[in-house]
RNA sequence: CGCGGGGUGGAGCAGCUGGUAGCUCGUCGGGCUCAUAACCCGAAGGUCGUUGGUUCAAGUCCAGCCCCCGCAA
């Protein structure tokens, strides 16, 4: 089949791989337009675009798709389907339209749970027991379109959004190749999404990784979990922001919210529900991520300590 | 020139007013104990990021360079 591929990150690249592998023809990648990254701002290509680039395939990067010029050159290549993962951008209307199989798209939850740009996070940190990616007819709608296909996966204590990135990446590459293959035979049933289920998975500001002692354990580790590797759950000591990398529930013993019940060898924070979180893995502010029991070595918090 | 913290034995840190390095932990050996993130004794392990400078003498002051990290973007 003739594809047109629009995605941007790591997450997009595998199911990129696959198509190829699969021996459809890719005519041509969308991602994003290169992006400053890290501090000193060095202007860094999405990795679609580098595999894109090694594998010589044509690379657009606009930066609307609706000025013309990008449907323009669709038109030109007259792709029998685009596919659509992570790309970052809503396709409009005339562009959803071109392809005769018209635009698929693999979103990383079983939807209608979890619309929108973080749905693996979110799924994480809202304490979801399961996940997984849905392979949809993409429509206006902000993932709305009719189901095609689905594959489900346990989260387990052990996942964070990096590991879980990682399963449904892949999982992505198998369910839309294996659906595009249902569509040229004909096998597919698309599925209307029941809107009274609908959630949202909004895109993550830092802000909302900032702990809230107040919840109950479970609920911080979870965030920990699924704001790890970014932005990373924080909280502060004082004026200096501590970020938790990893952390677990423990016994609660005693404590006011956030505060510091046990520091000799490890962390231990009162948080609400008479619940306590122990921190293993903490970051402080200038410093690289270390055990909590080391930092507490060398610049222990004293019992007491509230934290914010 | 966006703001800021930092590079010291395996880990985390101290060493701010210059005179060859200290703390907590770990490691190794030994002891004590029913037992312990317990305690006691002893040991190994550091060209103090790098280059140059000031000085009788620099981890400690000065200049340049490299690297790591937080914020911001």
């Amino acid at each position: 089949m003739r594809i047109v591929f629009m995605g941007t990150p790591e997450y997009s690249v595998a199911t990129l791989a696959a198509l190829k592998n699969a021996g459809h023809e890719i005519c041509a990648v969308f991602c994003q337009p290169d992006k400053p990254v890290g501090r000193k701002q060095i202007l860094t290509p999405p990795q679609t675009k580098v595999f894109a680039q090694d594998n010589n395939i044509p690379v657009y990067q606009p930066h609307s798709l609706r000025d013309g010029s990008a449907l323009e050159i669709l038109n030109s290549i007259m792709p029998d389907l685009i596919v659509v993962v992570a790309y970052g951008k809503i396709l409009p209307k005339v562009i959803l339209d071109l392809p005769k199989y018209g635009c698929i798209n693999g979103h990383a939850s079983i939807l209608p749970k979890l619309r929108g740009a973080s749905p693996i996070q979110w799924a994480i940190v809202s304490g979801e027991k399961k996940t997984g990616v849905t392979v949809m007819k993409m429509d206006e709608g902000m993932d709305t379109g009719d189901i095609l296909s689905v594959r489900e996966t346990d989260i387990l204590p052990s996942d964070t959004a990096e590991t879980l990135f990682d399963r449904l990446s892949g999982f992505t590459a198998e369910l839309i190749c294996k659906t595009i293959s249902d569509i040229e035979n004909g096998k597919v049933l698309p599925i209307k999404q029941d809107e009274d289920l609908a959630t949202y998975a909004p895109i993550i500001k830092k802000e909302m990784a900032h702990l809230d002692f107040s919840q109950s354990a479970n609920t911080l580790v979870n965030a920990v979990r699924g704001f790890y590797p970014w932005p990373v759950a924080f909280c502060f000591v004082g004026n200096k922001r501590l970020k938790v990398l990893s952390a677990k529930a423990v016994d609660y013993k005693n404590g006011t919210i956030g505060e510091v019940t046990d520091n000799r060898g490890n962390l231990v924070v009162a948080c609400g529900n008479n619940t306590a979180i122990e921190f293993l893995i903490v970051q402080p502010e200038g410093s690289k991520a270390m055990r909590a029991a080391d930092m507490m070595r060398g610049n222990p918090i004293e019992l007491g300590t509230v934290l914010k």
